[in-house]
DNA sequence: AGCACGCCGACT
DNA sequence: GTCGGCGTGCTC
C-alpha cells in the first residue's frame, strides 16, 4: 500500500472515506473502502459511489468524502463497487457544515446532506460538463454597472423616498451611513441590520421593498472582492424582490436561483452553477444555506422570524442557526436584516456577539395606534373600523391603493354548531371547517373535504354558524363601506405579488400583502387583537413583524393605523423601537428560562428510554428538566433545558442514547412493533411543546 | 435496516 | 450426536 504523501502517480487514490446514505445513527460516521484499479482516476471528494455495507449484494450509496492513500481501519476494507457519476458535487464546505448541523441537532450528517445535495440528474450533468470544456470563454470577476440605468430619476409619489443611485450600485447602501454595510462585508463582521421601512424604485421601473436592494448590494460588495454570496430569504415572493434587485446592480450571469420548490433538475443545476469558479450570489429560500460556496463572502437572512426557515425535516435545524455554524466555518460576513427583530438575534446582539446597524432615522414611519372606538359609520362598524382609521383611508384611496391587513384568509375562517357552539369538525379527519368563499360549502381546513351532510360530532347538531371573519368576507363588507372603490383580495389561496397605482382597497391576510408602486398611500392593521390571542410563544414578535413587514409597504409617511391593539407592542411600533421590544421580550424569557433565553430538546420515546437517557445528562441539565408526560403512542416525553454553553454536552449525550436506543431496539419491545415505534427520539430547539 | 454469528431444545 | 431457534451485535 502506498505511504502516505507519496505522490499517486498516474494510480489515483487507493482509499476513500465514504459518508453512507443512511437513516440510521449507528451508520452516522465516515467509512473506508479500497478503490479498484479500474475507478482510480474517477474518484474525487465529493463525488456519488456505490458501496458494499456489511454483507456482498447488499449496496448502498454514498459521497466520497477524502481521497487517502492508506486507511486507520484494523482490518480488510471492502472495496468501492461502482462510481455513480464523476462530478462533485458534495463540496468539502457543504459536508463539514452538515456535519456540525447534524451534531448540534443530534441528528445525521448523511440527512443534512440530502437537503443540501438534489438527487442526481443525468441530462442537466451532461449539459454541465458539456459547457464546462469552455472555461477559456469564462469572464473575469467584475461587477459591471446596472444593465438598464434609467436617464432621469424615477418619479415617484413619494419624491422623498430613496432611489438607486445608478452609477455606485456598490459602493454606497442607501438608507444608510455609506460606510456602515460595505465596511461590514469587507471586514467580513457579523451585524443584525434593521431595514429601511420603505419600497425603492429600481431602474427598470419596478418597485421592490428596500430590504431587498439593501440584501443585493451588499452580495454584490462580496461579489467584487470575488467572493460569492448567499440571500436566504422566507418565501417565493421575497426571493422575487431579491432577484429584481440583483437585475440593478449584478448582471443576471452572477445570480443563481435555489430553493426547495424547483424541479430536481432545476436544484442540480443550480448547484452545479454555485460550485463553479465564478462568484455568484445565490438566493433562495432556507435551503439555500446549504449550497456550495468555497469561497463565502457574505451570508444574508432576511426576517429571520418567519416561520419558514424552520426545517421541516430531520435534524430540523433552523435556518438561522445554519446560517451562523457556516459563518463560523467560514468566516464569511453575516447580515441578519429585517423590520422586526426577532428574540434570537437580540440575544446574539446582547452578548455582543452582532453588531447593531440601523439605518437613517428619517425613514421612520408613521404609525398611528387606536384603540378600539365606537365608529360614526355603520357600513365601517361592521367592517371593524373604527371612525378615525376610516377616516384615513377614505381619505388616502382618493390618491392611490390602501392596504388592509388582516388575520385569516376565506370567508370565515371558523365555523360553530349552532346548538352546542363546538368547533365544527370535519367528520373525514376531525381537522377545522372554514368557508372559503360567501355561500361557499364548508371544507376542512386540513383535507379539503367538503362538509356535505355535515353533523356536529358533540352534539349531533345540523346547523353552522360562522365565527371571526376572512379576508373575502372583509372585503365584502368594505366594499359597502366604500362604495364605488375597486377591492382586491390577496390571501395565502391566491396570493398576488404587485397591484397597481390605482385607487383600491386591497385585502390581505397577514404575509401575502402585494406590493404597490410608490406604496400603499394608507396601510390598516386589522384584527390584532385577535392575532395576539394565539396562544404561542412568540406571539408578540410574531404579531410585531407582521406588522412592521406590512408598514413597510406603506409610502413615505402615509398614515399606518394599528387598529384594537394598545400597550407596549403598539408603542413600540408606533415609535418603530423594535429590538428594544425584542430585548423586553428576551428578558421575560430569561426570567422563565424558555427559549431563546436558553436551549431546549424534546426527548420522546419509551418510559426507560426516555428515562435512561435523561439520567445520562449533566446533573445541571437533568435538574431542569420538564415531564416526562404520557405522549400519544405509548410513549413519554421530556423537555430539557439547558444554557448554550453545555449544548454540546447535552447533544452528545442524547445522541449516544439514540444510538444506543437504535441498537438495543429489540430487546426493549419485541422485534414486532420496532419498526413502527421508533424507542428513543431528540430534537433541538423545538419551541412547539411551549404553545400553550 | 438487514444479515451473520452464537448458544440451547427436538430430530434423522 | 446435529439442525436451527431467534437474541445480539456490526456494518469500512
Amino acid at each position: 500500500m502506498a505511504a502516505v504523501g507519496e505522490p499517486l502517480v498516474g494510480g489515483g487514490p487507493r482509499v476513500v472515506r465514504v459518508m453512507v446514505e443512511s437513516p440510521l445513527p449507528q451508520l452516522d460516521r465516515l467509512f473506508d473502502y479500497a478503490v479498484p484499479e479500474r475507478l482510480r482516476d474517477k474518484i474525487a471528494p465529493g463525488i456519488r459511489v456505490k458501496v458494499p455495507l456489511r454483507s456482498a449484494g447488499r449496496i448502498a450509496d454514498g459521497f466520497v468524502v477524502e481521497v487517502a492513500s492508506t486507511s486507520e481501519h484494523e482490518g480488510d476494507l471492502s472495496e468501492i463497487d461502482d462510481v455513480v457519476s464523476t462530478v462533485s458535487v458534495l463540496a468539502p464546505e457543504v459536508w463539514s457544515l452538515a456535519r456540525a448541523v447534524a451534531d448540534r441537532a443530534g441528528g445525521s450528517a448523511s440527512d443534512v446532506v440530502r437537503l443540501a445535495v438534489p438527487p442526481r440528474q443525468v441530462r442537466v450533468e451532461k449539459a454541465h460538463l458539456a459547457a464546462a470544456g469552455d472555461t477559456s470563454l469564462r469572464q473575469p470577476a467584475v461587477v459591471d454597472a446596472p444593465t438598464s440605468p434609467t436617464d432621469t430619476a424615477p418619479t415617484s409619489p413619494t419624491d422623498t423616498a430613496p432611489t438607486v443611485d445608478d452609477h455606485e450600485p456598490v459602493r454606497v447602501v442607501v438608507g444608510y451611513r455609506s460606510t456602515d454595510l460595505v465596511g461590514l462585508v469587507v471586514a467580513r463582521g457579523r451585524a443584525a441590520v434593521d431595514a429601511v421601512p420603505l419600497l425603492v424604485e429600481l431602474p427598470d421601473g419596478s418597485w421592490v421593498g428596500h430590504w431587498a436592494l439593501t440584501a443585493a448590494q451588499l452580495a454584490a460588495v462580496s461579489l467584487e472582492a470575488g467572493d460569492n454570496a448567499i440571500v436566504a430569504v422566507p418565501d417565493y415572493r421575497d426571493e422575487e424582490h431579491v432577484l429584481q434587485a440583483l437585475t440593478a446592480v449584478l448582471p443576471p450571469d452572477r445570480v443563481v436561483r435555489l430553493d426547495s420548490r424547483q424541479s430536481n433538475a432545476d436544484r442540480y443545476r443550480a448547484l452545479l452553477r454555485a460550485r463553479g469558479d465564478e462568484p455568484v450570489v445565490v438566493v433562495g429560500n432556507r435551503s439555500v444555506l446549504l449550497a456550495p460556496s468555497a469561497r463565502l463572502g457574505v451570508i444574508v437572512v432576511f426576517d429571520d422570524g418567519d416561520s419558514s426557515f424552520g426545517e421541516p425535516l430531520a435534524p430540523y435545524v433552523h435556518a438561522r442557526d445554519t446560517a451562523l455554524l457556516r459563518q463560523a466555518q467560514q468566516e464569511s460576513a453575516l447580515v441578519f436584516l429585517g423590520h422586526a427583530r426577532s428574540t434570537d438575534v437580540q440575544r446574539l446582539v446582547e452578548i455582543g456577539f452582532l453588531a447593531e446597524v440601523r439605518p437613517d432615522p428619517r425613514y421612520q414611519p408613521r404609525v398611528v395606534p387606536t384603540v378600539r372606538q365606537a365608529a360614526s359609520d355603520g357600513f365601517a362598524a361592521q367592517a371593524r373600523i373604527p371612525s378615525s382609521a376610516y377616516a384615513e383611508a377614505r381619505a388616502a384611496v382618493e390618491h392611490g391603493p390602501v392596504l388592509i391587513q388582516v388575520a385569516s384568509p376565506g370567508y370565515s375562517p371558523r365555523l360553530a354548531c349552532v346548538d352546542c357552539g363546538d368547533t365544527s369538525r370535519c367528520l373525514r379527519c376531525n381537522g377545522p371547517l372554514h368557508q372559503r368563499e360567501r355561500g361557499a360549502t364548508p371544507s376542512c381546513a386540513w383535507c379539503g373535504a367538503l362538509a356535505v351532510s355535515w353533523h356536529c360530532r358533540t352534539c349531533e347538531g345540523t346547523r353552522m354558524r360562522a365565527v371571526g371573519t376572512g379576508a373575502s368576507r372583509t372585503a365584502d363588507e368594505l366594499g359597502k363601506a366604500f362604495p364605488g372603490v375597486r377591492i382586491i383580495v390577496s390571501d395565502g389561496t391566491r396570493a398576488l405579488t404587485h397591484v397597481d397605482a390605482a385607487p383600491a382597497i386591497v385585502v390581505a391576510t397577514r404575509g401575502a400583502e402585494p406590493v404597490a408602486p410608490g406604496g400603499y398611500r394608507a396601510v390598516l392593521l386589522l384584527d390584532g387583537e385577535r392575532m395576539l390571542a394565539r396562544e404561542s410563544l412568540r406571539v408578540a414578535e410574531d404579531c410585531l413583524r407582521w406588522w412592521a413587514n406590512a408598514t413597510a409597504l406603506a409610502a413615505r409617511r402615509a398614515p399606518v393605523v394599528l387598529v384594537g391593539v394598545g400597550g407596549a407592542i403598539a408603542s413600540a411600533l408606533a415609535t418603530w423601537e423594535l429590538a428594544r421590544f425584542a430585548s423586553s421580550e428576551l428578558a421575560d424569557r430569561r426570567v422563565l428560562r424558555f427559549p431563546p433565553a436558553v436551549r431546549v430538546a424534546t426527548v420522546t420515546g419509551a418510559v426507560d428510554a426516555v428515562a435512561r437517557a435523561l439520567d445520562d445528562l449533566p446533573d445541571e441539565v437533568r435538574a431542569e428538566t420538564l415531564g416526562p408526560v404520557d405522549v400519544d403512542p405509548a410513549g413519554v416525553r421530556a423537555i430539557v433545558r439547558f444554557d448554550y454553553a453545555r449544548g454540546h454536552d447535552v447533544a452528545l449525550a442524547l445522541r449516544s442514547q439514540v444510538i444506543r436506543a437504535a441498537t438495543d431496539r429489540r430487546k426493549a419491545l419485541g422485534q414486532r412493533r420496532a419498526r413502527t415505534v421508533p424507542t428513543l427520539r431528540v430534537r433541538f430547539d423545538d419551541v412547539e411543546p411551549f404553545a400553550d
